[in-house]
DNA sequence: GTCCGCATGTAACTTGTTACATGATTTA
DNA sequence: TAAATCATGTAACAAGTTACATGCGGAC
């Protein structure tokens, strides 16, 4: 369901084609709401029947036409009754956290390797963010209405991250005192 | 591809039945990877169908037969190879963030409602965590091998909510700011 | 006598992913 | 001349959700 609120949001934004709103879920609201251009045109041409959205099509020279999608009133009402609405916490889906529960099936090296990588790629994101709350945000406390809404999403990816971070840093630190330990186990078993 | 990598992972703590899969998956597992039973069962026979698990009908008086399913070699190896290749950072599907940066639409003290709803739904699950901590890792320091992997799922199940937590915490109080000045500015709109 | 736990399944549908296809313009 | 950007789409498949179906035994 929520893709279709995605979008809607996006548009409550600004009018754009589905390209554009693709671009918008690779950036900014892509940080907490992913969705590949497929899934997008595909749910575009549902909202428009829906009656949630309307377009106009714009011919281009040499380029195929452009589609430019509007939020009808049905729409803004659909999205203002849902943003109200209840937000059960959402089943989780980690990947990371399942393979941590069978990681001594695997080579702990290996994984400890892993684990970093993906730490570093939390940490170039987080560093991301950080620019952008610096950047737009100056000055948090004067902001109100929209502005306030995307300020509190970013502060929310940013608390993520660190979150992120905090875990694989805990991870890392037991699992390389576990190698240690095994090496001092077998200090001959230098190979494999 | 992960809820087979789920499956594999369950098995690989103790051969079950597709019904007491989904019970690890609506308990412990649950809180990292969740799943339905037609999910599960769907997803066994694929499993068996690509020799990563075998089962063993048992007959049982009045009941229909279960299936006790055991990880095989292979999957076994398979599951290894997994937990130590890279996890890329997952594309995120937040509901609640991408409700708030559309708050401003709905109706604000509605908004809030719901928020400490939410709120208050992860400090419950967190509290739940909590009593795990203490109760089955009363000696985090003393732990190696699986019982550690699963211990520090755990520490970044907490970890997350406390995130959770902490955000709606800070969403809160500038939400409820924005009220107090609104209601500021229009003291005498005191219905609607 | 009704609900809960055990135990498995089918069917229909919605979402999400991956690959392929087209075609002009701008940048390296 | 190779690539990235703009702009839209089809097709096939994998994964996830919701509803329905069966049937016994025990608890309330």
């Amino acid at each position: 369901m929520a893709l279709e609120h995605a979008i809607l949001v996006s548009l409550s934004e600004r009018p754009g084609t589905g390209y554009e709103i693709g671009q918008q879920f690779s950036r900014s609201i892509g940080y907490f709401w992913s969705a590949t251009h497929q899934q997008i045109y595909r749910t575009l041409k549902k909202l428009h029947a829906d009656g949630l959205v309307s377009f106009e099509s714009i011919a281009q020279d040499g380029r195929p036409d452009k589609k430019v999608y509007t939020l009808s009133d049905a729409g803004r009402d659909l999205l203002a009754d849902w943003v109200s609405s209840p937000t059960p916490l959402s089943p989780l889906r980690s990947d990371i956290g399942l393979k941590l529960r069978a990681a001594d099936l695997g080579d702990l090296p290996t994984v400890i390797t892993e684990l970093r990588a993906h730490r570093d790629e939390a940490a170039g994101l987080l560093a991301v963010f950080q620019g952008w709350e610096q950047e737009y945000y100056p000055d948090p406390d004067a902001l109100s209405g929209r502005k306030l809404g995307q300020y509190l999403v970013l502060r929310g990816g940013i608390l993520m991250h660190e979150h992120t971070i905090t875990w694989c840093d805990e991870v890392l630190v037991r699992f390389q005192r576990e190698v240690d330990n095994q090496s001092a186990a077998q200090p001959a078993a230098t190979s494999r």
